[in-house]
RNA sequence: GCCGGGGUGGCGAAAUGGGUAAACGCGACGGACUUAAAAUCCGUUGUCCCGAAAGGGAUUUGUGGGUUCGAUCCCCACCCCCGGCACCA
């Protein structure tokens, strides 16, 4: 009686034993070096599926790569700063230090029980001072090098949160990311990352092996436009600004402008409406301003606006038009002014049918009599009605007009972003302090490098009150100023948590130095990421933040390269057995610890890869679980029973052999596709065989132990205990995770039979067993002897044969 | 509306330089073991039709067309699901 696989003892077993050892410790050593990383989980307090699923293939990979020779290095940390810690706190009355770093400890027992190679010598925990020291320190860099400035500015706040949000953090509905409230505007002091400077280096993603979702993404999150900003004149008496400027990417339409549009909130808006006008823009204004998000974004409601009174001149035309204010002018684009086409954009267009007001064709549709436009002509086309400019194709205007703009010093070309830079002022506690000191003489002054970190007191009220909850602890506030020893208040913002995994990668690699972020010779060594792998939710905010933060830190000669992540695989999304999102306030959260106390960690790692490509994620259904469960347990069995050892046919060896050289090449392949789904099958079909010819009588011995061989090596990544275990009682030296991953030869793989299909017009009619290099003369005659396919030839005449080598015969017939 | 990804058995899914559709599993059904159940093992299993059976035939990859000897795969039109973007001048 052979014992009984216990995945719980062998599990814990070898966890121990692997510890111990330091099995999976990096050292330094002349393999190639491959960095592995996957996304650093929140310290929200249990790791649940998908955690899992985002950890447990990642591992597997890692391992892969590890026995291919390579010396990977596989961190793991915690994003532990946040306001989920805060508002626990807050619900609870729990500090939201012992909040975060009891839910770690936690979560350090869990990701362990999950069986991962992670070297935990270098976990990183973005709370600790020695972490968001440096945080504090890249900031005072990005200050120096003019990258972070403090503006007065519209901001996203969220009532609910109590505190502004990045534009990145507000939902396409006007809501806030985290918890769902209507996102309102509020004008307040707040700190920037000039992330916009980098634009145009952001937008270049040639270099690196990344998702085309991701990138297109990104792309449009930047969405650079390039036009040209043209100059109105305005002549209103008692104003200052004698010109008005607008961008646009359609200077070839200058001369159909028929209006112009100010965003309700532009600043020349209460100085250039006239008195008659006046309580009708200030009620528009009004009613703009007190919009949320969501009604003003919807693209389906009628265009809206009232007439300034005012009117400015187009230069080109001499022309006066009429200025107007509408809310689907936005201030922050371009320069918060629009220039109304409407012949020829369809914004406009409408805007003009609501209002009356005239619309001039500049560039003429094909065959087009003069007749009123039902629509806005979008495509190319002559030029009209446009003076000097008649006649041009309207792509040749476009240069003409830009060219005389500039000629004439009423504009210039120009580039316009939709990005905007990086707000990353907090009113909230559980963050890191920003290392500003206000004085009253000096102005905002940077905490000297040498007193960082700017410690994060215990002792805080963090009750949110709007005001960051730093702002009333007078012990942290009142400070001195370090330029005139005045007394001064400390800055009582604390920094988005996305600083703190914009770089938590670069300081895996030296986590306790304290001389610099990171230690130069390891940086050299290790850095950048070769693999990436995380969910694609975070396409627009930590991705795009990371390679900004990069590229500035390679500025500042931290690291070196253009890119952090040289490529990125993004894992799908797993949801509750319902298709939704898994959340406990959905109550369709699939646990982990059930199934893995039942089946073991093994049996788990491999069903969430079995069930399907891991970049789809999808629905979770735990029912297939019980069919890993069999499988290891049948591997298990096929270990420890040998089959009798004897003289096998010749033919029986044969395609044992290939079996094992066909699974090995399949599994490689599937590998680094990340297809661990195919692969985990192709183990079983080894599996079943390696069963079958068991069963079937004597076993050649060495046919048999190189399968049963490859099979543990090829298990190891995906199910680490149970293969550990197995190599171990088959009596192979320690350890199977420190073996190389197994290779095959194409002649042992090769079939040398095939089954050949015979069609008659397209249709299978018979299937012949033929030697796997027979030729085309030979295949056409065992089709056309074939009694099945005579049937269906019988009367006909064969017309034309097809002869695909290794494959098929199709007989058409008349 | 625009840009991606997808739609294949009862279920999760395989297979696309056009060539045996449904590998590998789950479930279901039948059987073995058992006093019994669980567990395990063996067999059957896309659908429909003919047949007592052996077997045979038709049909099937969201829908409708097209190209081809042959289409899950290529082309056109449409429907549905998921993700992203959406007044960006």
């Amino acid at each position: 009686m052979t014992e009984r696989y216990n995945p719980a003892e062998v599990e814990k077993k070898w966890q121990a034993k692997w510890e111990a050892d330091g099995l999976y410790q990096t050292t330094d050593d002349d393999r190639h070096k491959f960095y592995f990383l996957t996304m650093l989980p929140y310290t929200s307090g249990d790791i649940h599926v998908g955690h899992w699923y985002a950890m447990a293939p990642a591992d597997t990979a890692a391992r892969y790569r590890r026995m291919r020779g390579l010396n990977v290095f596989f961190p793991i940390g915690f994003d532990a700063f946040g306001l989920p810690a805060e508002n626990a706190a807050i619900r609870q009355g729990i500090h939201p230090h012992k909040w975060t770093y009891d839910n770690i400890d936690r979560m350090r027992r869990q990701i362990r029980s999950i069986g991962t190679m992670f070297d935990w010598t270098s976990e990183t925990i973005s709370s600790d001072p020695e972490y968001y020291r440096w945080n504090q320190w890249f900031f005072l860099k990005f200050l120096e090098k003019g990258l972070a400035y403090r503006a007065l500015a519209p901001a996203n706040w969220c009532p609910s949160c109590q505190t502004v949000l990045a534009n990145e953090q507000v939902l396409p509905d006007g809501t806030c990311e985290r918890c769902h409230t209507s996102v309102t505007q509020r004008d307040l002091e707040q700190w920037f990352l000039r992330i916009t400077n980098y634009a145009d280096e952001l937008l270049d993603l040639s270099g690196i092996d990344w998702p085309e979702r991701i990138a297109t993404m990104q792309r449009n999150w930047i969405g650079r436009s390039e036009g040209v900003e043209i100059t109105f004149g305005l002549d209103i008496p008692g104003v200052d600004q004698k010109e008005l400027r607008v961008f646009t990417t359609r200077e070839d339409t200058i001369f159909g402008v028929t209006f112009m549009v100010l965003a309700p909130e532009h600043p020349l808006v209460p100085l250039i409406t006239t008195p008659d006008r006046r309580a009708e823009v200030d009620a528009y204004v009004d009613q703009a301003r007190r919009q949320t998000e969501i009604e003003r974004l919807s693209t389906e409601r009628q265009k809206t606006g009232v007439f300034t009174g005012a009117y400015c001149k187009n230069l080109l035309s001499g022309r006066d038009v009429p200025i107007w204010i509408a809310d689907y002018a936005l201030l922050w684009y371009g320069t918060g002014a629009v220039m109304g086409v409407p012949a020829h954009d369809q914004r406009d267009f409408e805007f003009a049918q609501q209002f009356q007001i005239p619309v001039r064709v500049v560039i003429a549709p094909p065959d087009w009599d003069g007749e009123p436009l039902e629509q806005a002509y979008l495509d190319p086309g002559v030029m009209v009605n446009s003076d000097r400019f008649d006649g041009l194709p309207n792509d040749e205007g476009k240069e003409a007009i830009a060219d005389y703009v500039e000629s004439e010093g009423w504009g210039k070309r120009t580039v316009s972003y939709r990005i905007r830079d990086w707000l990353i002022s907090r009113q909230r506690y559980w963050g890191t302090p920003i290392p500003i000191i206000h004085c009253p003489e000096c102005g905002a002054v940077p905490v000297p490098e040498d007193q960082l970190p700017v410690l994060l007191p215990e002792d805080a009220e963090f009750k949110p009150t709007g005001e960051s909850p730093l702002a009333t602890h007078e012990r942290f506030v009142n400070t001195t100023c370090p330029r005139c020893d005045g007394p001064a208040r400390r800055e009582t913002d604390t920094m988005d948590t996305f600083m703190d995994s914009n770089w938590y990668f670069i300081r895996y690699l030296s986590p306790h130095y304290d001389a610099a972020p990171v230690d130069p010779e390891r940086a050299e060594k290790w850095l950048p990421v070769d693999q990436y792998t995380g969910g694609a939710e975070h396409a627009v905010m930590h991705l795009l933040y990371a390679r900004f933060f990069w590229k500035v830190a390679r500025d500042l000669g931290v690291v070196r390269g253009d890119e952090p992540f040289l490529r990125l695989f993004n894992q799908g999304q797993i949801m509750g057995p319902d298709g939704q999102r898994m959340s406990k306030s959905r109550g369709n959260v699939v646990a982990p610890d059930e199934y893995v106390a039942r089946y073991g960690a093994d049996t788990f790692r491999c069903y969430l890869m079995f069930i399907g490509p891991w970049d789809e994620g999808g629905p979770f259904g735990i029912e297939g679980i019980a069919g890993i469960w069999r499988w290891l347990n049948r591997v298990w069995g096929l270990v420890l029973n040998q089959p009798s050892f004897g003289q096998a046919p010749a033919e029986a060896v044969r395609d044992l052999r290939r079996l094992t050289h066909q699974t090995i090449r399949k599994a490689t392949a599937d590998m680094e596709r990340f297809r661990f789904n195919t692969l985990l099958a192709a183990l079983m079909e080894l599996t079943n065989g390696l069963l079958r010819h068991r069963d079937a009588g004597p076993v050649d011995r060495d046919a048999w132990s190189e399968g049963v061989q490859s099979l543990l090596l090829m298990l190891a990544p995906v199910a680490p205990h149970v293969s550990e275990e197995l190599w171990a009682r088959s009596g192979r030296p320690y350890s199977v995770h420190t073996q190389a991953w197994p290779a095959w030869d194409d002649d042992l793989a090769r079939e040398d039979e095939i089954t050949l299909v015979v069609q008659v017009n397209g249709k299978l009619r018979d299937r012949i067993q033929a030697p796997a290099d027979i030729d085309e003369e030979r295949a056409t005659e065992l089709a056309l002897a074939s009694e099945r396919v005579r049937q269906f030839t019988k009367g006909k005449q064969v017309a034309k044969i097809i002869y695909v080598p290794g494959k098929l015969v199709n007989l058409v017939v008349k």
